[in-house]
DNA sequence: CTCAAGACCGACCGGTCGTACTATTTTTAC
DNA sequence: GTAAAAATAGTACGACCGGTCGGTCTTGAG
């Protein structure tokens, strides 16, 4: 959580240990190293993820209402007040895409599975008869995923209060070109 | 160009001045602040940007070739390997949209900037009658923002193959719409 | 030629980083 | 009740951070 607002590398040992009222050797002996603590971290955000924002869509039935229902706790996730700094993965992303290592791969295998989620879920919403068969849906996935990175970049860097309509605008746009 | 590897925060004035040959108190004179370093780094690289984005696609004809021409550099802004750690933006937003201060209002000006160009042309487009009157062009500016974005993530993080295709398919796709 | 101004230097400041070792407390097992 | 085990705290380390300082060059105007 704290993670959000300074980054997997702002993110220290000892300001954690502060934050969590421990000694930072105490937490360094529960996490082996700093890089240990990042997976853990990064591991933390995808469940809490999944249980927000996948979970809860699952409930929708099947197709065109589970997948809007997926979109719409995909935006509240990155708005949530609870998480100050806005949703991790944007933030890891760009700190990672150059750095290999355990918390690279930890994040992007949890970004390809969030992408074959939403490509899944399209295509259950070609099944329902929702979108047209044919229909490239890692295609959906990829510009659904654009979508809330550029919503995120609006909503926390430019501050514009325009940008949760302008997501949802896009977001009807894009169920739109997939229909039947 | 260092910058986008390890961050704003990670360009230290200590590897700047290694890898520029020059002592650290040398380098601290030009800039008084490291704060000031990072608006020097900001600057220059939306400086760069307009060079290479902006001005070569005024040279299209006004209209629907100059935008795309515009979206073309711009992706290929995003993939120059003489910048190993791919565009500055999305890093530096990540970074410093929860950081007050004058880095980050350089960075939104700039970023505010870059969506009026955008929005601008497409308004040429509309004008010219290759879009539809009537087109939200602010939208237009925020989804090919987004689009932009979905790229880099995909390009940069997950290394897809795939990914500069998906982000033409999914340009065509936006100017489809965009068609009167 | 003189000499002030600016560029640049090495050395150093206090502070924080990740990490390692050790000691102490708390929990658990028998 | 006590011994093993786990969790936490204490302390110290070397490296690096942004930033300061006094001094040495180069340069160009008078």
């Amino acid at each position: 959580m704290l993670a959000g607002r300074d980054g997997l590398n702002g993110l220290s040992l000892g300001s954690l240990s502060d934050a969590l009222n421990m000694s930072k050797s105490g937490l360094f002996a529960h996490f082996g190293s700093k890089e240990e603590l990042q997976v853990a971290v990064l591991k933390h955000a995808a469940d809490t993820f999944t249980e927000q924002v996948i979970k809860p869509a699952l409930k929708a039935p099947r197709g065109l209402p589970r997948l809007e229902a997926m979109f719409n706790h995909w935006l509240e996730w990155g708005t949530d007040p609870k998480m100050p700094g806005g949703c991790l993965f944007p933030q890891a992303s760009a700190e990672l895409d150059d750095h290999w290592g355990a918390p690279r791969s930890v994040l992007v295998s949890s970004q390809q599975a969030l992408l074959a989620t939403i490509a899944r879920a399209a295509r259950l919403c070609v099944e329902e008869g929702h979108f047209r068969s044919g229909l490239d849906t890692e295609q959906f996935a990829f510009e659904a995923q654009g979508l809330i990175l550029g919503f995120h970049h609006s909503f926390r860097l430019l501050r514009d209060p325009k940008a949760m309509k302008r997501a949802r605008a896009a977001f009807a746009r894009l169920l739109d070109s997939a229909k039947p």
